[in-house]
DNA sequence: GCCGGCAGTGGAAACGTTTCCACCCCATCG
DNA sequence: CGATGGGGTGGAAACGTTTCCACTGCCGGC
């Protein structure tokens, strides 16, 4: 490997030469830069990160930590942020949490370690990251308000009672929920806005309709099953997420359920081939590209010594067919309030 | 942000003490090693990888290059490397190049300007790693043989055997390809293996019964779309990978077609949500966590120094509905082999 | 009682950059 | 004609580590 050294000493300069005409700052002569140039490409010289890194205090790098590659909605994220980001000329080192407080530690830390220029993410527990406060961190789908850092999301409120109003509006009463887990912001925002607009209809779910996952398939699974072990069934299930809904797919089939016909399911998030699923889910889906470049927006912005504000980017909710059809249905809830 | 200087001083002892009590190789004694683990714990002291990687020449980090994180294969393949590395105490930075040459490149030299310890790679092209052979490189899922990189890969030929001596046994002549980029090894050695497979039993596609994708999702429905679009239709429609697949099938459902009834698909790869289609897609299943694993233990004999052969990991066929209910077929191939 | 060796320590060099600073030269201006 | 200034340059310091080396005690073996 050759070094800033190496094309100095080829091109009959100093290093400071060099290093003022690669990095094309500083006077140099139209003649030195052209003879450095000549020598960089002679070598195939690639600078060291980091040891320029370690001069500048500056990674150009920004750290991406994610719950779960897995969930093709995070897949999708971290796709838009990479390529935002390498339009801007940062690289952008991802770490998988995979779903646990503990590993999203260890990534913050390895992230730390990296001495990467920001953070974006999606916070399982939003602590550990209030006391890397010393660098720019933006929250991205999930993290609390308020805490100095800003948060780009979606608008899980409008989405739960979108999707609340339609299953009542084909004549869904006894809706269950799958909720993401409770820690989480995502999680309780949906939890709490399902129920608030349940209770605007005057529906309130049985306690055992409300099942908590954690985001990721198997939990889903494990939630259906709950839900269709217990005495009463619900005619209708609302799941906090893709991989959670996924799951409870499986279960729901494995038991010989016609789902849209026997019992309705729909859930948060889209994926390209939700319209493939036998039957094609009823959604609410994010703009997992709009908060991704809102996110990086903001991350820039921050760098750049900005204030930047909190984001709400808008949900919308897609029809299929996954519960069009119902049958007779008592007209009112298990539990009607007075 | 503290250094080991300041730890060092708020311990008491010289940096040089401070560097061996942190990384515990030298000699250090007791009381010294109690009071700088506290005097880090109380300074919150992060070790500065940069600094550490330009003393010591490596950075425990290895890149991983994949094409695409949005197809759930290389998802898989990079949270299942993400795991074993994390547990032999090494970083993974991953790029995704997005199936562009171009992108790949970059990919590589923002990979090797990071100084990274090694690299996985599924290429593209694999020419720009061979100039890259100042560093442990491991192939997996694709790239040549031969080239003095180990190469870690499925066993594509049985794959696309076994797929096609399932859809003859079903009764389908009239067998149609949507292969992957001949550019790319697995795509050529699965289109080759089916072609094999297919002459060995005495049939020979149409030539318009070829169609050539580049394993993303839009090109898998332009395939379709052009299989659909000629005077002779195919029976059945085997893809190169999951996204193709998919964007086959929503093509074809987009037309009307009953898939399983009217017309067969199925695919290389497998995914969770694949039995949840409609219909549950026959695929022949890679084993990506097998390949994972192998590629990162490669990878680490390299570190080591030690030689490395390649692997082929065995894949697996998995009926499911989308291409047992065949109509009555002409018995012979439109072109038959003397 | 001397000497070899080893545990424990600190000073200082080195890794590959960038950048501050000082220097030279020459053109321009008063 | 001398002072001013700026383009172009190189020396050298600095970034935060690790590690080589030299030094001090101390212990055990002869």
């Amino acid at each position: 490997m050759s070094t800033i050294r190496d094309v100095a000493s080829h091109a009959g300069v100093s290093q400071a030469t060099a290093s003022r005409a690669l990095s094309r700052r500083g006077p140099v002569s139209p003649d030195s830069l052209e003879r450095v140039r000549a020598a960089a490409q002679a070598l195939g010289y690639r600078v060291n990160k980091n040891a320029r890194a370690l001069r500048t205090q500056r990674t150009d790098t920004i750290g991406l930590l994610i719950p779960d590659v897995r969930n093709p909605f995070f897949a999708e994220l971290a796709y838009v942020i990479h390529q935002a980001a390498a339009t801007h000329g940062l690289g952008v080192i991802t770490m998988s949490a995979d779903e646990e407080a503990e590993q999203e530690a260890r990534g913050l830390d390895v992230l730390l370690r990296q001495q990467v220029d920001g953070l974006i993410v999606c916070p399982r527990d939003d602590v550990p990251f209030l006391a890397a406060r010393h660098l720019p961190v933006v929250f991205v789908d999930r993290g609390r308000n308020g805490l100095g850092v800003p948060v780009i999301r979606s608008d899980d409120e409008a989405g739960a009672a979108l999707m609340i109003d339609h299953l009542m509006a084909v004549g869904h009463r006894h809706i269950a929920l799958i909720t993401g887990p409770q820690e989480s912001t995502t999680g309780r925002a949906r939890y709490k806005a399902a129920l608030q607009r349940l209770a605007h209809h005057d529906v309130s779910p049985l306690p055992q309709w409300v099942q908590e996952g954690d985001f990721r398939l198997e939990s889903g699974r494990r939630a259906a099953a709950a839900l269709l072990d217990a005495p009463e069934l619900p005619t209708a299930v609302f799941a906090g997420d893709n991989l959670m809904a996924v799951g409870a797919l499986l279960e729901m089939r494995e038991r010989g359920l016609r789902v849209g016909r026997d019992i309705a399911l729909t859930a948060f998030d889209d994926a390209p081939w939700f319209p493939l699923l036998d039957p094609p889910l009823t959604v609410v889906a994010q703009d997992a590209r709009r908060l991704g470049q809102e996110a990086l927006e903001s991350l820039l912005c921050l760098l750049a010594g900005h204030e930047v504000t909190d984001v709400v980017v808008p949900v919308c909710l897609k029809v299929r067919s996954s519960c069009t059809v119902t049958s007779v249905l008592p007209a009112t809830s298990p539990r009607r309030k007075p």
